[in-house]
DNA sequence: TCAAAAAATCACCTGAAGGTCAACTTTAAA
DNA sequence: TTTAAAGTTGACCTTCAGGTGATTTTTTGA
């Protein structure tokens, strides 16, 4: 398919709702609902942007979660390595497994380069600039 | 993980096993052996591949696998296809279910372009390129 | 005509991703 | 001090890719 994974969105999707100074708390459930996410499902994930530091978890009345950093300083690349893992940005193109700099495949040298432009373009991707995209109106579309 | 899948891999590495002249019959025990793909395996993924017009298959003794075209004139783009289904050059970079021209993600507009460059890459890539590499040396690494 | 050789097919197993549910813990307000 | 609000956790379900095994069908050569 050549994409990251739907959770990979969905983290993006949820953490573009959250304050973006990191101050005021927002609640799992409106998270939720603004971004079109089975509420269930957002709490594994909220789990693992915990375990990665991007996020903190308030309990209780009055909880909420907010962000650790201010939206500017948190990067796409990071929540793709929070929620899949760092192998992420070293996978073959063509999904041969074995294929390495020592026995690459035939896309091995295009994709080296190929796939370091798509590193570094989510590596510039901070949730603000997502914010940019949400706030002008994008909404999760309602699937049927 | 941005990439293809396992099974688009071994598909391109049993094709270029394969008479690159599409004339004389090759065993596909003898595939298998050849690039390391589990036999049952093979069957699945070379059944595909028939689907799909890129090899003729001949039953019962001296029988054997052929491609129907010759080895330049195949390329890992239609193999993709075969394998994939058409869908996989027209995924959403962050994996946000609804992503489209109407809905863009943050990532849209950069990913249609960079999707658009690996796509003419894939087709470019012609079977008997895949040849020179697999001749070069290549083997499939034995997986412990 | 019969048996061996070969591809084709079917059923099944396993693990991971996506998704759901219910129970549990923490906390602050009443 | 009770209680309701909130996040947290663990169990479970479904689907699909990856992988395996056994059976069936076709074909040819003995």
């Amino acid at each position: 398919m050549i994409s990251l994974s739907q959770s990979v969105g969905y983290a993006v999707l949820a953490l573009a709702q959250m304050d973006p100074e990191g101050k005021t708390l927002v609640l799992a459930s409106d998270i939720a609902e603004a971004a079109n996410i089975p509420k269930p499902y957002l709490s594994k994930i909220l789990a693992r942007l915990q375990a990665a530091g991007i996020v903190e978890g308030k309990r209780g009345q009055g909880g909420g979660l907010r962000l650790t950093r201010t939206a500017a300083e948190i990067t796409v690349y990071e929540v793709a390595d929070a929620i899949e893992g760092p192998e992420w940005r070293c996978s073959c193109l063509l999904g041969i497994p074995g294929c390495s700099e020592g026995k690459p495949c035939p896309a091995h040298e295009y994709w080296g380069k190929a796939r370091a432009e798509i590193v570094e373009t989510l590596r510039a991707m901070t949730l603000d600039r997502v914010r940019e995209f949400t706030e002008a109106g994008w909404k999760m579309p309602i699937l049927s």
